[in-house]
DNA sequence: GCCGACCAAATTAAGACCTA
DNA sequence: TAGGTCTTAATTTGGTCGGC
């Protein structure tokens, strides 16, 4: 089961995040067709500073850095390190548009990543269309950006062949794996954990419920959560789990033509233990989600 | 200095609302 | 009724500001 990406895309050399919405990225010349390698640190190469991006059509200028959508809010900073090879998909012709184009793809490692965090909806709505996923195999008719408390939830699914009780469904986007670990979430997020709580309410109130990671990388065999960056994220997915909610995980393998769903991987409650700070999750950031925790 | 509150950042998608 | 426009939510970090 496979998605594919847009195309053209161009390959880029990233410089550097501007916000977290945004990256500064430098054209490169052609698309490699094949697993990337490794690229040295722009840093001391003569690249233009981060700072000079430019959005617009006006970006197409080779010489100078294009500043281009990010579609994805974590932090991610060894995906965006300066230098790191991607692939992006430029756009032309919205003059409301602020960016040149959007960043999908990252090499890492030898290997591509996706950085667009809207693609696990489109995975599982594939998978759905073409009842690939088995857990869910059963429902014929299904609502996305469904309303639910004070915000919405993924999906809803209805009308199983054999019945089976409504479900409630939230996708979740993941690319940072360490040591075979995907792990989630890479920065605290309060809105997962609500997810996580109001699907463990519909649960108890007869609803089914899961929530199904797609990691956008194929070097992951299990998923846990990440404790360091967000230890109330870990509490919340215990809370459900415990509560009867589902979870599942799917491991993807990423091309510069298509993200396709290779196989489910096991999903750990309890969290990763990680002696050494993870590169992802700052000092700081972690110290402060651990204050917020403890003040809950 | 610590802490909480607030805001901006870019884009998409869905639903509500308005107009012809 | 159809099409266009507007609003809201999602995706969280990091900086700023004010109170203590």
């Amino acid at each position: 089961m496979t998605v594919a990406w847009p195309q053209p895309l161009v390959p880029v050399i990233v410089l550097g995040r501007l916000n977290r919405f945004a990256v500064a990225a430098l054209p490169e010349a052609e698309v490699p067709d094949r697993a990337p390698a490794p690229v040295p640190p722009a840093g001391g190469t003569g690249a233009p500073a981060a700072s000079e991006a430019v959005g617009g059509r006006d970006g197409a200028d080779r010489d100078r850095p294009l500043r281009l959508h990010l579609p994805n809010s974590g932090r991610m900073a060894e995906l965006l390190a300066p230098g790191t090879r991607g692939l992006a998909r430029l756009a032309a012709g919205d003059p409301h548009r602020r960016t040149a184009g959007e960043l999908l793809l990252v090499a890492y490692r030898g290997r591509w990543v996706s950085v667009d965090a809207r693609m696990p909806n489109r995975l599982f709505l594939a998978a759905l269309r073409a009842r690939a996923l088995p857990p869910f195999a059963a429902y014929r008719r299904w609502q996305a950006e469904v309303p639910w408390g004070r915000g919405r939830l993924d999906f809803r699914l209805e009308d199983a062949d054999p019945p089976a009780p409504p479900c409630l469904v939230e996708t979740k986007s993941c690319n940072l794996v360490e040591g075979g670990t995907a792990l989630f979430p890479d920065a605290p997020t309060a809105r997962g954990s609500r997810h996580l709580d109001a699907m463990a309410a519909a649960v108890r109130q007869g609803w089914r419920a899961a929530v199904v990671w797609f990691v956008q990388r194929d070097d992951a065999v299990r998923l846990a959560p990440h404790s360091t960056a967000d230890p109330a994220f870990a509490a919340a997915l215990a809370r459900a789990r415990a509560a009867g909610v589902e979870a599942y995980a799917y491991r993807c393998r990423v091309t510069p033509a298509a993200i396709a769903v290779l196989d489910a991987i096991p999903v750990l409650t309890a969290p990763v233990v990680q002696g050494d700070p993870s590169p992802s999750a700052s000092p700081g950031a972690a110290m402060r989600s651990e204050r917020r925790s403890s003040l809950r």
